[in-house]
DNA sequence: CTACCAAGTGATAATATTTATCATTAAGAA
DNA sequence: TTCTTAATGATAAATATTATCACTTGGTAG
């Protein structure tokens, strides 16, 4: 893999946010920086990062998201906002491993939990 | 909600598989019972079951699957063949109630493991 | 049993997301 | 500096989903 300007750049709106951007919103901030650059070169280049592992896609509501940290850790999204936020906990981290023993290997960032955030169900109360 | 006849076989189809279908492969089953019945038709039940609590959606790589079988359980999706299959596990469902004391309240069903399945890790070995 | 109303259907069109194609540009090695 | 090939950007196509609306049907009230 070759360098390219625009690869870069990309992976850096990634890593220096904590949100989960989709592909249209990696394009608008990506913009900022290089104007020009065409949707069809953050399709490509965040498909081949998610390959090489140096982002996470998330497949959320039919459109893939990405998040730029690669350290251990899940997701959660929250089905009333839409909202997808990262989740460290080592003591599942070490429970998941049971699914080790029932033969499905799962991916070092490969959980997700749908259900209902803080800020929504504070906003029901 | 009043009953049909189309709905109704859309829910039967679901539950009498363990397949986890797209909604093109339901209109596809449903065609076999009932011919000329619309794809629409299909979407729009689906949503309906989904909101109701019958059925249980999955985004599957840019579309939604359905999982007709709404007891406690979780799913894994394969990252190499794209097969999604029902996880039951009385015990991580117990440890999953650590994210309730975490804010967050998941879903009966709404946990999703992606990973390698045991049928491809053989494969590969 | 009949009339009526609203939910549900099916045909069609529109939208959203992603992928394919290909001429042009540019990374980086010879 | 030249050359090879990966990467880009413009465009078109494919895929998945939603919107619209006239027509049909479930089911209730007269």
């Amino acid at each position: 893999m070759r360098y390219s300007f625009q690869r870069e750049h990309i992976l850096q709106i990634l890593r220096n946010s904590t949100e989960h951007y989709s592909v249209e919103q990696v394009h608008k901030e990506l913009l900022k920086e290089i104007p020009n650059v065409s949707l069809m070169t953050v399709y490509r280049n965040l498909t081949l990062l998610a390959k090489k592992g140096d982002i996470i896609p998330l497949h959320i509501n039919n459109a893939v998201h990405y998040c730029g940290d690669i350290n251990p850790h899940y997701h959660l999204e929250c089905l009333n906002c839409g909202e997808v936020s990262d989740f460290y906990n080592s003591e599942l981290l070490t429970k998941n491993k049971l699914l080790d023993y029932n033969d499905f290997s799962p991916a070092r960032n490969g959980v997700l939990f749908r259900g209902i955030c803080s800020d929504c169900k504070e906003a029901e109360a």
